[in-house]
DNA sequence: TATGAATGAGAATTCATTCAT
DNA sequence: TATGAATGAATTCTCATTCAT
């Protein structure tokens, strides 16, 4: 039961990850800014959208709570800044696995591999999609940006696929709109709700033999489906 | 005989105005409870656990919310309890597919079609199941009884893989827990992530013939993969 | 976070004292009555008026909540049928001790030794009369019996001291009410304030050896004043 | 340079309908801080912890409700710093008595006027004291400052025991915790039982008369089992 | 650009008490 | 005499957001 009676407010817990600041910060915009988004990030995926907190996020990021809302008008529309970084994340690491100057089937294996590796280190991606899901994207909704950082990667597929296809070595007629959807679902519904389904199926869906299993079948089916015989 | 005095409390409670005396409903117990899980499911279901108004389950469920609290310790628990029960629904439907007793093709499309038409009739399952995630199953983890609900499903599935083997029809060696979560992947991500999905690719998931091509291309991935040539 | 679904209603503890009675109690108004009065006390005495909860005194008295309405009206009635029964009860004791009976040093002495090990018996009566204090003894007020509960200790004390004074013991003028009020005094403050003294003085006042010398200091400050060198 | 763009957020709060502008005080940390401690020892005092309203308080203090959660974490933290802020009170006015400069016989009259004066100006502080108690001292326990505020009444009484002994005036052995707990005990008993103790006794004792009397009383008392004859 | 002080509108939960049988 | 079901009115505490500097 911490009592603070002098000037202080009352926090309630230990101080933040950043000293006190007694005195003001140096005053950089930029760095203010990414730092809030950082935070940001981590307290969306960590509580989701309405259970995300403000004072936390403003506590993370070791800034005053009122610097959020000058940059970022208010908890939605940092919430969308947040989505809309994560997305570009993603696709930025996407592209540079180069899928257009690679054999096919090597394509689909490294795409396979990467959405799985990347989904496993960067867990906040998928609640945040989530949440976001949750909400009907009513956040991305309002991105003007969004769709364009998508057709380049259907275009990659597309070309992949089609590139399988005249080697003769991928079944004719996938959509790989359809395609990319089933690749990360594979990974996403396993490595998002591994804490039920470890649960439900009693099974340590994390470890290190499970991964490697988990990777290795999804990679299996795809394929399975993909080359023709 | 009671003892007491007429002794006035300290201060009086406003006496009601008038009884509202719309006929009061008759007193069940059971019937309340199940209407309190009911509202719960939607509730939670639309906007998460964090999201989730207690004040607004009452409603629905029209009862006073007192009784929520009488009957449902909390909100977590009343949690526990629409997700329980959510499970046990899906397994009980699921149960009724008699996979064991149709021929093994003909079973894990029967599979396939039951996870992809029951997600789509119930998308509340699939909110309330990422709400648990991003709890990290906590409250899934305090139930008895949920394993248990899960081990007919994996057995039955193990059936349905061997005797397809045996009939020389299936590949070896495949896991069913790992099919499974392969299975409802795949209907999963695409109608759990319908909403970001469609505005990212900008195309109309859910559209009649979209939903067509999806089921066929789940089913002739998982069959592709686990048909043997 | 225990989960209570079918009929019962959520108990936030584990079962009360009692076994669970399926079937309703037999009837027997005075016993219940009992029950409910002793469990009042020690509930009020536990947590004071406001903090005292009726939920947990039907639970301590194992009967229904709704009995305790029909014999005590309401709560404000239920703490003063505990204060009337408490005073009944150290009054009764007392009278036992036949002070018009021994020689007056020694009644001084036995009243003494009477109040400290009443007290050091009876914390509960020390907290209930705390509670009727803050409230301004507004139920004793509206007690009929409570005066006359208390003349003949007056009078005792009173023939006590007239007799040491007779007997050139005591020195003259002494009121009794005064008197009693101090010999209550030394015992209920040391006892009903060992937790805070305890703590300001870091000393433990309830130790055997402790006790045994507040007794002795009680004893010897009263007789020093009183009796005549 | 803000990057938000304007995103209405899920449900907007109803805009404050005008401002009440009654020319708001001045932001003042401090001075908001007191008027919270003052408020909250009147209404802990007057309706001990479990009784006291947060609500109460705010108004009392004419401050925000909320603010109180700002400064002090909680109803029982503010309780803990009220209860702080009251022993400092007393320990400090008591220390301006200077008992160590007056001669002995005088400096123990003093110590049972200051008292008994002190707790008729401040009644509050005995119906504090008597709520900690019923908490068991819980919330003074986590108080670190609290034995070392207790440390120079001790010294300065076993001073002025010694002095009096010394001078032959005193009797020999005096334990001066225990004789405080003696001087306190006689002026908080009859004040802090005042209401209760005049209904049964059926006496007005805070009648001007009865209160000289009782100070008189409590003199004799004490010096005549401290005073050598 | 930055911050400590302050707040209105809820949010979950609690509680004494009454209803209906 | 006894009880399970039900409730209105608080009560503590929370939260996004704004004020004033």
């Amino acid at each position: 039961m911490p009592v603070s009676r002098k000037l202080a407010p009352a926090k309630k817990r230990a101080p933040p990850l950043a000293p006190p600041a007694a005195e003001p910060r140096a005053r950089d915009a930029q760095r203010s800014q990414k730092e809030i988004l950082d935070a940001a990030l981590d307290e969306f995926a960590a509580h989701g959208l309405g259970g995300a907190r403000m004072d936390r996020i403003a506590e993370r990021a070791a800034v005053n709570k009122r610097l959020i809302y000058y940059y970022f008008e208010n908890k939605e529309s940092l919430f969308l800044a947040v989505l809309e970084a994560a997305y570009e994340n993603i696709r930025s690491e996407e592209q540079q696995l180069n899928l257009t100057q690679v054999e096919p089937l090597e394509a689909i294996r490294r795409l396979i591999a990467f959405t799985w590796n990347y989904y496993l280190a960067h867990p906040e991606f998928l609640t945040l999609l989530n949440s976001e899901n949750l909400h009907r994207a009513r956040h991305l909704k309002n991105s003007t940006k969004i769709a364009a950082m998508h057709s380049p990667l259907v275009a990659t597929l597309a070309d992949v696929l089609e590139r399988g296809h005249r080697l003769n070595l991928f079944r004719a007629g996938v959509d790989p709109v359809q395609l990319y959807i089933s690749i990360a679902a594979l990974s996403y519904f396993y490595l998002g709700n591994t804490h039920t389904l470890s649960t439900i199926f009693d099974r340590p869906l994390l470890a290190a033999k499970a991964r490697v299993e988990r990777l290795s079948h999804m990679t299996d089916l795809v394929l399975g489906y993909l080359v023709r015989d």
